[in-house]
DNA sequence: CCATCTTCCTTCGAAATCGAAGACAAAGCG
DNA sequence: CGCTTTGTCTTCGATTTCGAAGGAAGATGG
């Protein structure tokens, strides 16, 4: 059965690594170019690392114009990692490669109301079930993260001031995880995840703005390349003020918060008020594609709100792209008048090669970000 | 005479001279700390450095407990860098040391409505003004650095659709400047070089916004601690629209700009309409100080509306201080009102340890900036 | 089919870097 | 005053990395 081990790989070995893993670099010659290490320098330490088993030589790959370069691959032995993204009322659990692909991913219902003690229990024992049936025989774990739908100080690992998280506040997740599995364990906000897991699928993007439209509205902000943490809560929009005729008081206590408009709860609070009964986002989506004006409304009322903020962002940090996923992502209303609100509103020289554009990671893309996250605590 | 040669440091000793230069170490041992090298490494290296000339041993620093260090000080004829800053109506140039200290800073009218071409000839005569006037004989100009007010690409050195710069649409500045100095040339939006220079007065902050309140508004932003220009235009805030009564039309095309409620600019047509000369936003900060009440109700207002943008982008960026800059820096009710405003609507989390300061730089953050970028340049 | 080009990878001596050990120089303390 | 502690800097052998040269293996093109 599985091991946990720690993963030891010293200096320049963890850089060659990773950029075979995230499938940077399939030769040696790719290395040497994206590594700045000599050529030389590369071969020796690639015939350590296919020493140690972490990395396979399989068949060659295509010339482009001359040999025929040997491919290298992540050893499929080399080792798992065990992913969650947490949400109110039910987890995705998946277990990766450390390429990052996935083995296998799972939803669970759960309730985090239930308190962190027995929710973080009850993944760790999920992580086992999903180890035990589809983890390859003498695969190592070697590492373990979460999505928290809530601030996390990713330095301690513990959630801050959750708006959603009754019994949550303070509590140091990682640690408790820590104590399931003596390996690197990284915990960190779920639209955070979802924006490194979308970086991934926009390598042509350094600066990107990752909107997560369920049933409350969380940003990701990756800049160069890298995920915008600030001091904590770098990409919360969901308390700006908007421009409407009524008056809504948000529950943070001021008036006119975009969440009380745009968000799927407001949403369908909402449509409930109007007799048309919604329990989930998706509920929205499907009211939508079936042509109930009312939902549709409301939807595209949500999208210009949205966009209305996004043009302030967009002008002030002026990026590649603006990727839309969560579960509202699929109404395509939504991305219509959040498009025709940047669009209309924004310097020209900072939309002029936007690309506003939804998900291309899916469902998935918070899990693939935590692998993505993982992996770079894995190699030390 | 100051000749121009071409700075020659190749790896290692060109990290190690930028950490002496920018006052990050004064010793070989902070040098080992801060580069991550071997004291062993750095013992070679800047031994090298000083047989070169371009620093010098002097004294020795104040011990902590043990041996005392000997001083490291970056050579007095190592260099110097011709900065300066474009303002509309006015330049300021300076020149430094490699270390970013002003032997000289003199502000100069000037026109930028005479083009290009005339303009940066100007310049570039005034650089070789002050060097000859300033410059200690035999130390050579390793660079050369200016700000725009206006939208420049930084790769290609040329500006971008300014607003304000009649003729100057595409002109490749850094390429002309080149011509006279075959130096390394660095062109910059001033407001991003304002940023870059206040960074280094506030080194415990790695995300900082910098409002540059003048006769326009600007903001230059430093994202972990590096100037972040997204695609180019980063930063901008002047049209994003605020919420107000009356309606006004802003030159962009669109109604309710920021700009044309909260600039310096918006504030003297306000004035003038009352009836109240104001010719420059000093007129503007002078009356404030003189009690005149309409115009400390302007700028009161101009406050409120800047804060009210900013509350969106502290929410979103979570940065750990916002320093205000500008001519209209020094009025102190525009201050009190983005204060008021910030605190008031962003989320506890994102101004419990958000510092809203004036400039620490003042008047010459920008050429500081310049300088800071300029010395990156040149130690290749 | 054969010469030539391109790209990939390895070999091997030179150069840079490291790290352990120790010399050096002060502060703190009995 | 001598001892210990702390911190700085150098020496020197071991390790790592580099870079030039060349071999390997295919593409290209007459």
């Amino acid at each position: 059965m599985s091991g946990k081990e720690r993963l030891l790989v010293r200096g320049a070995q963890s850089d060659l690594l990773r950029l075979v893993a995230i499938g940077h670099a399939e030769s040696r010659a790719q290395l040497a170019r994206l590594s700045g290490l000599a050529a030389s320098s590369v071969s020796l330490r690639v015939e350590e690392l296919i020493g140690t088993g972490l990395l396979v030589e399989e068949g060659s790959g295509t010339s482009s114009g001359g040999r025929r370069p040997r491919r290298l691959r992540l050893s499929p032995t080399a080792g798992l990692l065990a992913v969650a993204d947490l949400g109110a009322h039910h987890a995705r659990f998946g277990l990766l490669d450390l390429s990052g692909t996935p083995l296998v991913i799972e939803e669970r219902p759960c309730d985090i109301a239930r308190g962190p003690e027995e929710t973080l229990d009850w993944m760790a024992a999920s992580f086992e079930e999903l180890l035990l049936a589809y983890g390859p025989p003498g695969v190592p774990l070697r590492g373990v993260a979460t999505g928290i739908p809530g601030p996390v100080d990713p330095a301690s690992g513990r959630v801050v001031s959750p708006s959603r998280m009754p019994g949550w506040n303070n509590f140091p997740v990682a640690e408790h995880l820590g104590a399931h599995f003596d390996l690197p364990v990284l915990v960190e906000n779920d639209a955070n995840l979802m924006a490194v897991g979308e970086a991934r699928s926009w390598p042509e993007c350094d600066n990107l703005m990752v909107l997560k439209a369920g049933s409350g509205i969380g940003c990701g902000v990756i800049v160069g390349g890298r995920l915008h943490r600030g001091r904590g809560s770098a990409g919360d929009i969901s308390h700006v003020r908007v421009r409407t005729d009524s008056s809504t008081m948000c529950s943070c206590g001021h008036p006119d918060c975009l969440e009380a408009y745009a968000s799927g709860a407001a949403l369908m609070g909402a449509l409930s008020e109007l007799g048309i009964p919604a329990r989930r986002p998706s509920d929205v989506v499907a009211l939508v594609e079936d042509g109930v004006p009312e939902a549709t409304a409301l939807v595209r009322n949500a999208g210009r709100l949205i966009g209305e903020v996004l043009t302030v962002l967009v002008n002030f940090l002026n990026p590649d792209a603006i990727v839309i996923g969560g579960s509202l992502s699929t109404a395509e209303p939504l991305i219509a008048s959040i498009r025709a609100a940047v669009y209309e509103r924004c310097l020209p020289l900072a939309t002029r090669d936007l690309e506003i554009a939804v998900t291309r990671g899916g469902p998935d893309a918070a899990l693939l970000g935590a692998g993505s996250l993982l992996l770079d605590a894995v190699l030390s």
